[in-house]
DNA sequence: AGGTTTTTGAA
DNA sequence: TCAAAAACC
């Protein structure tokens, strides 16, 4: 009997630089590709990022068929799996990279009383607690943390791992599995191919206009990397190396601005896995405790109205519609959603945060919960609370042709642009012959903006002072 | 990674 | 009188 090693798969659905699967195959007789089904993943992930996942791990399937081997699927919990396994093998190496959110460490913390987990690194590029302050605190402000991660050097194309061309068998005898049917996304198709066509694609074209065209709403200025980045089709390490290699090869200063910013957005999302790593209570409440107790709203159906893309507020709604219809939203779009529900609706983030977890392809838990803090005001180097976007204007600014409106609000595309993003001042005879009636064919404002945006400063600011009387009393 | 109101200073 | 800048939220 040989010495059997099971590469866990979470979010590294790669053969390709994949610091795990090289570990995990490294003096293994037998090596067992490994995901588990746990219940989480099919209760409360969204369905599309379920879908997503499901169908990137039969891709997979494909690519360790034709290395001999293939992918074995177990339900979980994971301690359960993985002890039958090991009853039916006897002795198993585990080998799964390090994952940081609270549920992934506290179920290997879990598994680990039963099985030694060797943890290599690889959900980020910099390990949360590589990047401290000089008093070995956590930063809880970007522009140092941002400062002090790029003091290291960004890896180089010989710091990537291929994929192996060949593969320890699996074990004789082994079940199996079998993966749940997925449905396709059209918006993201979960191939590997596809993740590394979309990252060249960018990487040789689009990167170089990023911090010109990130912004608008109705151009295709951004990646769309984020689902395969969140499963790991693609690696951190090579999005950074892709980066890196348009940067050197940009002959401006302004070209190189342009690479950097997608860059920064790229530590952003290590600045967020980072917070939560080292202050996992921001599940729980906001990260000032200043805004723990700001008087929200219980307004069911407002907070209905925003998930259902109905507020009256054209640009919020063709956000919210197209999160709805494909799973995913533009980065400014989810600002302006944010901003939407928590400052003039009033309605806790909390709200708004569980909703984007749900229909999210990209959901993760740290940069889900790091924006949202941010967009309220409550987070770590937060937007100040008194930032209150204004929905039309910023529809104005980002979407100036009405053109991402009119494709997500088709019941607005007929009218002329001014009022695309200003339904309610089209003078009714003149919409008639646009055949639209305002407040039927298209709902009306659920909220005043210069009202709502009133009513937040004072409960913000309420919340703020009855905090500091309570801490002096 | 903003918006609104007030002030300023050049027509 | 108006647009840009500053101040304030």
């Amino acid at each position: 009997m040989g010495h059997t090693q099971i590469w866990w798969i979470r979010r590294d659905i790669r053969l390709q630089d994949n610091q795990t699967l090289d570990a995990a195959r490294q003096n293994a007789d037998f090596l067992i590709p490994l995901f588990i089904i746990e219940p989480e993943l099919m209760q409360q992930a969204a369905p599309k990022r379920r879908d997503f996942i499901l169908a990137a791990l039969a891709d997979l399937d494909r690519q360790l068929r034709d290395l001999g081997s293939r992918l074995i699927v177990r339900q979980g919990p994971a301690q359960q799996a993985l002890q039958a396994l090991s009853t039916q093998l006897g002795e198993i190496s585990l080998f799964a990279h390090e994952d940081y959110s609270p549920f992934a460490r506290q179920r290997d913390l879990n598994v680990s009383q039963f099985f030694p987990i060797h943890h290599p690194e690889g959900v980020t590029l910099r390990h949360p607690s590589a990047i401290l302050k000089d008093d070995g605190n956590p930063y809880t402000v970007f522009t140092p943390y941002k400062n002090k991660w790029y003091e290291s050097p960004i890896p180089t194309p010989a710091d990537c791992l291929p994929a192996p061309n060949s593969l320890p068998p699996l074990p004789q005898g082994l079940d199996a599995g079998q993966l749940p049917e997925a449905q396709a996304s059209e918006h993201f198709p979960a191939t590997s191919d596809e993740a590394q066509s979309r990252l060249q694609t960018f990487a040789d074209d689009g990167i170089q206009r990023y911090q010109s065209l990130r912004d608008r709403m109705d151009l295709d200025g951004t990646s769309r990397l984020s689902p395969y980045l969140r499963f790991g089709l693609i690696s951190i390490r090579e999005a950074f190396v892709e980066a890196q290699i348009a940067y050197h090869q940009s002959k401006t200063t302004k070209q190189r601005s342009e690479i950097r910013t997608w860059m920064d957005e790229l530590v952003w999302r290590e600045f967020y896995t980072a917070i939560l790593y080292h202050f996992p209570n921001v599940m729980r409440g906001a990260f000032r405790e200043k805004y723990q107790n700001i008087q929200w709203r219980n307004a069911p159906d407002d907070l209905q109205a925003w998930q259902d893309g109905k507020t009256g507020y054209p640009f919020v709604d063709a956000c919210m519609r197209q999160l709805a219809h494909t799973g995913w939203m533009h980065n400014r779009g989810r600002m302006i959603a944010a901003s939407f529900l928590t400052k003039d609706l009033l309605i806790n983030w909390q709200e708004g945060e569980a909703w984007f977890m749900a229909n999210l392809v990209d959901g993760d838990p740290a940069a889900n919960n790091g924006g949202w803090q941010w967009s309220a005001g409550t987070g770590t180097d937060a937007a100040p609370y008194f930032r209150i976007f204004n929905p039309v204007l910023q529809g104005q600014k980002y979407d100036p042709e009405g053109d991402y409106i009119a494709h997500w609000v088709p019941e607005l595309k007929h009218l002329p642009v001014k009022f695309r993003h200003e339904p309610w001042k089209i003078d009714p005879a003149e919409a008639k012959k646009y055949g639209f009636k305002y407040g039927s064919d298209y709902p009306k404002q659920i909220v005043d903006h210069k009202f709502a945006r009133q009513r937040t400063l004072k409960a913000y600011s309420e919340a703020k002072d009855s905090f500091f009387e309570n801490q002096e009393g």
